[in-house]
DNA sequence: TTTAATATTTAGATTAGGCTAAAAATAAAT
DNA sequence: ATTTATTTTTAGCCTAATCTAAATATTAAA
């Protein structure tokens, strides 16, 4: 069966929005995140059901099927492998990425992303720190934790973000706190959350606990 | 303005059917180029033409506009740095690439298209031998002639061919009659214009007046 | 120069995806 | 336990792109 270009991103915002299938998702979230109004949404479940990629049942909400999943991580890889070969190959900035890869990761060439894959040599992350699926859906995760999360004197790696925005990366550029790098909580604002970080064990920095909340860390 | 991929798809067909603007192109003939039914063409025709990208007279045919054109040669563009980018990085045959460029010529980013124009080296040809529009729509074209009008002991160098399709292609890689190789015409035989080829002063071929006359050559 | 053949356009449907406004169901508050 | 608010769905309409069948224009033949 192959889904349209909408469907696809249906199903990937209902992969997302569910959390891989563990959270319930609203008909108003959905429309949110997608940007477009609750009625058409409602609409396109009622497909999606019929297509048995969700189970749906009105005004009850809806649970992706394991065949969703498949077709919604194949969406989500393809997103991904592009990011990376925007950023390795084309130079791109990692805030640059996003809209160019919501549109080739509707390209239709199993050898395409094969190959891809292949010549960019089987990436396991994208440039935000997001896991790139295998080519039959297996995701390697790691344990991960929000940095706003974390005490004082503990110290960790930033491994990815929570926000792909353009202006929260671009932030996180001009601070200095890519991916990859070492932090150490130096220290906490009880008040109102904000945090102290040590970077590379030589630049510090003040961040609001929003700010912390969309990074994400593999402590150490 | 923005085209739809169906736009781009009828003005690239168009384009290509008209050689560049200089010959009328009928409804029928686009429809069987692309595949669709003339009703369907005429539908389009009407509406290409109040977008002004062509000049669309019932009945009397029409006329590519310089607009028109802007736009596709920027989707040829499009389609010819794709191809190659399959090719050189990705290492499709090319016969394999015609499906996916058809596909990849629709993404919409300036930056894109910029970037991997430079990561290509600025390439001048497609793998197929036909040339790449700059940014602006300029086409450097050199002379070529068919391989099946040249004379006996004439000598040149294939440089592109007419017929992309994977049959054919795959005929020319199985007789070594790659882009780029140099060719001398050692006999033809006046009854059915057939050929006999000296390939890189080593190997002969024969080869019908069919297949010949899809093969480009620059004389030399 | 009529008539026949061919090419093209129009009319009327269909499918996909979206919208607004109204109706209906569920959830929250009194 | 009603009333009110919120969420979700349905109804009806729209645009884009396709199709088939019918109508009309142009071109070719007799
Ligand atoms: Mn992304
Ligand atoms: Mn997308
Ligand atoms: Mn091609
Ligand atoms: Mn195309």
């Amino acid at each position: 069966m192959e889904l349209t270009v909408a469907e696809e991103n249906y199903l990937k915002a209902i992969y997302h929005l569910s959390d891989g299938g563990k959270k319930s998702v609203s008909t108003n979230d959905i429309a949110a995140e997608i940007n477009t109004k609750p009625a058409s949404v409602s609409d396109m479940l009622r497909k999606l059901g019929e297509k048995e990629v969700i189970e749906y049942r009105k005004y009850y909400g809806l649970q992706i099927t394991e065949t969703g999943k498949r077709y919604a991580l194949q969406t989500i890889r393809k997103h991904r492998l592009w990011e990376v070969f925007l950023v390795e190959k084309l130079n791109f900035a990692w805030d640059e990425v996003h809209e160019v890869a919501e549109q080739l990761e509707h390209i239709q060439s199993p050898l395409l992303i094969q190959r891809l894959d292949a010549y960019l040599n089987f990436p396991k992350f994208d440039p935000h720190g997001d896991p790139i699926p295998d080519e039959f859906g297996d995701v390697r995760s790691r344990p991960r934790v929000q940095l706003n999360e974390m005490d004082v004197d503990q110290t960790g790696q930033i491994v990815a973000v929570k926000d792909s925005s353009a202006a929260f990366l671009r932030y996180l550029d001009k601070v200095g706190a890519y991916i990859g790098a070492r932090i150490k909580v130096l220290d906490k604002v009880e008040f109102d959350g904000s945090l102290e970080i040590l970077v590379d064990q030589k630049k510090t920095l003040f961040m609001s606990k929003d700010v912390a909340s969309n990074i994400l860390v593999l402590q150490s």
